[in-house]
RNA sequence: GCCUCAGUAGCUCAGUUGGUUAGAGCACUUGACUGUUAAUCAAGGGGUCCUAGGUUCGAGUCCUAGUUGAGGCGCCA
């Protein structure tokens, strides 16, 4: 029996036979008894199973190590009056797969770092078991909440052969021989490559969305992205997983309501579907953070154009390394005070058109683009957005502001020519909407097996 | 990529102005204990002080380079 099923019916198995399987968590024995604690990864909670020596083997089981793997047959005792509701009196223990004296993981704190150089163990905490079961749940309510919204999923590609997509540093995907290609004793010809061209891992999905939205009206990517950016901070990673949604027939304020609609939705279903985790984060990493999630998802989120955000800030009592600048992108100090002064996620819209994409849509005044960004709390910046350049005049012209040579893009110009729409769509991190959510600090721990510069175990 | 800090037992860390045989808690092993729950108590085993070079009568400690990790900044999601 798993038990996620046996936490739900424990009260109507009292004294009833049953058969679990796990890990042990921790062992304490004494002289004629002895207690395991037993995690079978199905809930959050572990069971407590007690041995005494009227079992067969006894002196074996006490020998028991930390991680070994058990099947344990035995009754389900109601202890209403112990730190747990029901414990497993057991009548016969198998250790299916013993451990070891030298198993790293021990039933104490250990640092983040630590658990970072044994990925493949550090799961076996409570901590990660409740990341990556959120995650899990996180992931599914993504597809549920586009899929009621009436969206089409597509699965943009990995591999990508555009060049212009801007979004930063790219790996090279080749199976040229660069061993020889470092001896220098030709030019690398990538007419000899896979491809035939020079081809990358994919840094967004959001062209490909483009091109869909342009049929299905609605349309999604959720998928693995990659930066090559030599980033070293704990919001940042070389791999990691994008939503992207597009809408075709809708304005910068569409796109918005749509990514607030999905933000809180994200954060209601985390809340209803993972309550052990939750108060497991609420009271170990983030205090507060149940409070500060049902108050975000039941209360609308700021909205301030760039130009008012750099004049709050101006206005605040904070001193800042760098003064705000109408001109200028905000810097992460500005962004952290910003959601400060506001309580919580704020939206920031209408950018200096300089320092924002290609691809945004210009407003009247020839300065600003319609883009957002939304911040939050402890994740940075959750998600970026825009509406798009639907003109077909307006977005040549663009591209060669940015250097891009516009027959490079012509499929991109043909969405223009042939039946442009006003369209808008957004980017939301992934992990660090788990970071947010979980409270937890650092992208390294939300990611199964995270992809950082210098680091790409197992 | 830039700046700062750190690397000592399996883990977390202490180690004074450079000075004898490098310590503690937890973990582990053995023993005690009839209800523990990060159990407790007693004893025991366990060290390439990150690597290489240098200064010195003498280096865990000082210097140089490298390496790994963390934090901050930049880039962005």
């Amino acid at each position: 029996m798993d038990l996620s099923q046996l936490f739900q019916s424990y009260e109507t198995q009292a004294d009833q036979p049953v058969t679990l399987e796990g890990w042990v968590r921790n062992h304490r024995d004494q002289k004629s008894f002895g207690f395991l604690m037993v995690s079978d990864g199905t809930d959050f909670r572990v069971v407590q199973v007690v041995y005494d020596e009227a079992l067969p083997r006894f002196d074996q089981l006490k020998k028991i190590k930390i991680g070994a793997a058990v099947s344990v047959e035995g009754t389900v005792v109601l202890t209403p009056d112990l730190k747990q509701p029901f414990e497993i009196k057991a009548t016969s223990i198998t250790e299916v797969g013993p451990s070891l004296e030298d198993y790293p993981i021990q039933p104490k704190r250990h640092t983040r770092e630590f658990l970072r150089t044994h990925p493949h163990l550090r799961l076996r905490t409570n901590l990660m078991t409740a990341v990556f079961r959120v995650r899990s749940i996180l992931h599914h309510a993504v597809h549920r909440f586009f899929e009621a919204e009436g969206f089409i999923h597509l699965a943009a590609p990995i591999i990508t052969g555009s060049d212009a997509e801007g979004a930063g540093e790219m790996f090279k995907v080749t199976t040229l021989d660069l061993e020889s290609v470092s001896q220098g004793k030709k030019a690398v010809d990538y007419a000899e490559d896979f491809f035939a061209k020079p081809t990358h891992l994919t840094v967004s999905g959001q062209l490909q969305a483009e091109v869909f939205a342009q049929t299905f009206k609605k349309a999604y990517t959720f998928g693995p992205t990659f930066r090559a950016e030599n980033s070293n901070t704990k919001t940042h990673a070389s791999e990691f997983w994008m939503i992207e949604p597009e809408m075709a027939f809708t304005d910068l304020a569409g796109a918005m309501d749509n990514a607030t609609k999905f933000v809180k939705y994200l954060i209601e279903q985390v809340l209803e579907k993972a309550p052990e985790e939750m108060a497991f984060f609420n009271q170990f990493v983030e205090k507060g953070l149940i409070d500060k999630l049902n108050k975000v998802k039941d209360t609308p989120f700021a909205v301030l154009t760039h130009a008012e955000a750099i004049e709050r800030l101006n206005a605040s009592d904070y001193s800042f390394e760098h003064a705000p600048s109408a001109d200028e992108d905000l810097y992460t100090e500005h962004e952290k005070a910003l959601v400060e002064i506001m309580q919580g996620p704020v939206y920031v819209t209408a950018w200096p058109k300089d320092i924002k994409a290609f691809y945004m849509r210009l407003n009247d005044d020839q300065k600003t683009v319609a883009a957002m960004d939304l911040l939050v709390p402890g994740s940075g910046e959750l998600i970026g957005g825009s509406q798009r350049e639907e003109r077909v005049d307006q977005l040549e012209s663009r591209m060669r502001d940015f250097k891009i040579n516009p027959r490079d893009m012509e499929w991109y110009l043909d969405l223009r020519r042939y039946g442009t729409t006003p369209h808008a769509g957004y980017g939301l991190g992934f992990d660090r909407m788990l970071m947010y959510v979980t409270g937890v600090e650092n992208i390294r721990d939300v990611i199964p097996f995270p992809r950082t510069p210098k680091n790409c175990q197992l």
